[in-house]
DNA sequence: GTGAAAGCGCTAACAA
DNA sequence: TTGTTAGCGCTTTCAC
C-alpha cells in the first residue's frame, strides 16, 4: 500500500495526502476527511516508513524461539503480540532448534534480516560466546526461559516448582520419585530440568525417610508415543518409584496413556504429575504446575520496549512464580 | 554513514560500492577489497528502509490469524516457516480475533501494514468488500482455511470430512447426531461448521432410517469448561443423540471429562468425535478426523511465494483431504 | 569492470 | 488549497 495508491484512490495527489496526513491543518477539511477515510480503508500506514526515518528504528522486534517442538510458545507469543500491540510493534517470528539438539550455531542464524529494534530469545539457553557476541552487536535483547548474566530475562522458578510437586508427592506418602524427560543431545547448561530436580532435591532432603536420590527417565523422543513407551517400559520394573514426574504435560499424558494400557492405575499404583497446565492437563485431571506463559510474553514484551526506549538500563531478572494444580493423577 | 561517503572514501562511484557489497563476484577482487575494507573502517552499514525500496522488496511476509483462540495455528504457522526458510523471507505475525466474534473492522479495512511482500490470512473470512479492496490495493495474498473467489487459497474438505465422520458414526449404528460448536457471534460466511454440517448430511441422506436432521448443540465458549458444562446438560436430556461430533478435538475432550463426571460412559452410552487429530486426540483415544496442519502452512507459503514472484497467476485453489482416525471414543 | 542514471515511496520546498 | 518537483540512500539496468 503506497502514497500513490491512496491518492489515486481519493483522487488526488501525493502531496496532499502526505499533507493530509501529517500536516492536517493545511489542508481543506473536506478533502482531508476524504483523504483519511481512504486512506484508512486501504489500511495505508504512513508511520510504518516516516516513523523509521525519523526514530531510526524499524518499529518491529524479532521472537526466536522452539515454536516447532513445544505447544507452549504459541501462547507466550500471543502473551508478546497482545503486550506490543498497543505499542504498533510489528514481530517477526524464527523458529529454533530445541535446547536439547546439539548446539546450533545460535547467532548464524540471528543476524535477523531486516533491523530490529530488539530482540526476544524463548527457551534458548545462551553460551558465553553466544551471550557475548550477542550484548556487543546485537540489539535490545530480552531471554525468556533462560538466564544470563547481561541480559535481562524472565523466567519461571523451575527450582521452586520442582520443590512444591515433590512436596506434594512427599506429603502424599510417596518416597521414591521419578523424573521424566526428553532426550538431552547436548549438555542443556541450566536447563529447567535441573533446576526443577534441584528443587525435588530440596524437598526430599527436608524429609526423613526418602531416599536421597530421584530417578532421572529418560525417554526416546518428545512425544506422545515416547513417552507411552516409557511408560510400558517403567511399568514392568520391578522397582519402580510410586511417582512420576513428567518434564511436562504432554509427557505425563502419553505415560498415563501408557500406564492404562499396561494395566498399572492412576494414582492408586503410580501418581503421575506434568508442568504447564494446558488443555491437556484440564482435560486428564492431571495434576500439574501451572506456568504462566501468556504473561510471561506479556512481561518480557513491556521489558524489551523499556530496553529499547532506555538501552544502558541494569539487567533485571524477573522470576515467575510456579501455582501447584492438584488433581487426580497424584 | 551513507554509500555515497563509503564511494568518495574508496574512490569509486556509489554503484560500485552496492556491486561490491551485494554481489562480490561482478567487481574487480582488488577494487572489492578496496571498498570492503573502507566500509568496514567506516562501519557502514546499508540503510534497510533505502534498500527494501530500491530493491521493491522487503523480503518479508504478514501471517494473520487467530493464534490467541486456536492451538492448530502454531502448527501452521511452524509450516509457513518451514517453507519460507529456504527462501530467507521473513514473517511477521499479527494476531486476528476469531472468525465467530462479530465482524471485526479488520477483515473490512484490511490492515496492510506495510512493506510486506505477501499477506497470509488464515482462519480470517473474507467478506465481499474486504476481498475486493484487498485484491485491488492488497500485496498477493493467499488464504488458508477460507475461500474468495479471487484469491489462491488452501482449506481443508470439510464437507468430505464431516461426511467421512458421519459415514463412521451411521456404520457403527448410530442413527441420531449432534454437532458440537462454539458459539458463533456473527454469521460466518460459509463456516467450516456449516461444510462439516452439509457433509454430514449427505451421509445421513444416504443411509435408510436415520433421521435427516442433526442435533445443533452450542456451547457458551470455546474451551474446556463450557464444553464440559454442555456435556452435563446433554447428559441428562432424554432425547439425546447418540453420538457427538464436536468442532474440535478440544471441545470434544471437555465433552468426554463432562460426561464422565456425569457417569455417561464413552462409547457404549454417548460417542463422541473431533476434528484436528492434535496430542489431545492421540492422548484420550479419540476418534478424530486429521488435519494436515503443517501441510497447509507449508503449501499456502509455496503459493505465495509463486504469486509474489508471478503476480498475475490465476487463483488456485487447494483442497487437502481429510483422513478419519478411528479410535476408542465411538 | 565500472559508472551514469533511472527509479523505489515519501516528505517538504516551492509553484500555481 | 493544491500539485509539481527535488531530493533522501539505495539497487539495478545499461552503456562505456
Amino acid at each position: 500500500m503506497t502514497i500513490y495508491q491512496v491518492a489515486e484512490a481519493a483522487g488526488v495527489s501525493i502531496s496532499t495526502v502526505s499533507l493530509a496526513l501529517n500536516h492536517p491543518a493545511r489542508v481543506n477539511p473536506q478533502t482531508r476527511e476524504r483523504v483519511i477515510q481512504v486512506a484508512g480503508e486501504l489500511g495505508y500506514r504512513s508511520g510504518a516508513v516516516a516513523s523509521e526515518r525519523a526514530r531510526r528504528s524499524s518499529g518491529r522486534i524479532a521472537v526466536m524461539a522452539p515454536f516447532s517442538s513445544y505447544e507452549s510458545y504459541r501462547t507466550r507469543l500471543v502473551g508478546i503480540l497482545d503486550g506490543l500491540a498497543p505499542h504498533h510493534i510489528e514481530v517477526v517470528v524464527h523458529d529454533a532448534p530445541p535446547a536439547t539438539e546439539p548446539a546450533s550455531p545460535l547467532l548464524e542464524t540471528l543476524p535477523v534480516r531486516g533491523d530490529v529494534d530488539g530482540l526476544l530469545l524463548m527457551g534458548i539457553p545462551l553460551g558465553d560466546e553466544g551471550a557475548d557476541r550477542l550484548h556487543r552487536w546485537g540489539p535490545p535483547t530480552v531471554l525468556v526461559d533462560s538466564v544470563s548474566a547481561a541480559f535481562t530475562s524472565v523466567t519461571f522458578d523451575d527450582e521452586q516448582a520442582g520443590y512444591l510437586l515433590a512436596r506434594h508427592l512427599l506429603d502424599r506418602g510417596h518416597r521414591r520419585l521419578a523424573y521424566l524427560h526428553e532426550p538431552y543431545h547436548s549438555p542443556v547448561l541450566t536447563s529447567a530440568g535441573q533446576l526443577r530436580l534441584n528443587g525435588v532435591a530440596r524437598a526430599l532432603g527436608e524429609t526423613a525417610g526418602a531416599e536421597p536420590a530421584i530417578d532421572d527417565v529418560a525417554l526416546a523422543g518428545n512425544d506422545v508415543a515416547a513417552a507411552r513407551a516409557g511408560a510400558a517400559a517403567f511399568a514392568g520394573r520391578a522397582d519402580r518409584p510410586s511417582a512420576v514426574i513428567a518434564h511436562h504435560d504432554l509427557l505425563a499424558a502419553g505415560f498415563l496413556a501408557g500406564l492404562r494400557a499396561a494395566g498399572t492405575r492412576t494414582p492408586e499404583e503410580v501418581a503421575v504429575a506434568g508442568f504447564d497446565d494446558g488443555p491437556l492437563a484440564e482435560v486428564l485431571g492431571l495434576t500439574t504446575v501451572r506456568q504462566p506463559f501468556a504473561d510471561s510474553g506479556h512481561r518480557a514484551a513491556e521489558l524489551l520496549l523499556s530496553l529499547i526506549q532506555h538501552p544502558r538500563q541494569t539487567p533485571v531478572r524477573t522470576l515467575l512464580a510456579p501455582q501447584l494444580v492438584v488433581r487426580e493423577t497424584t
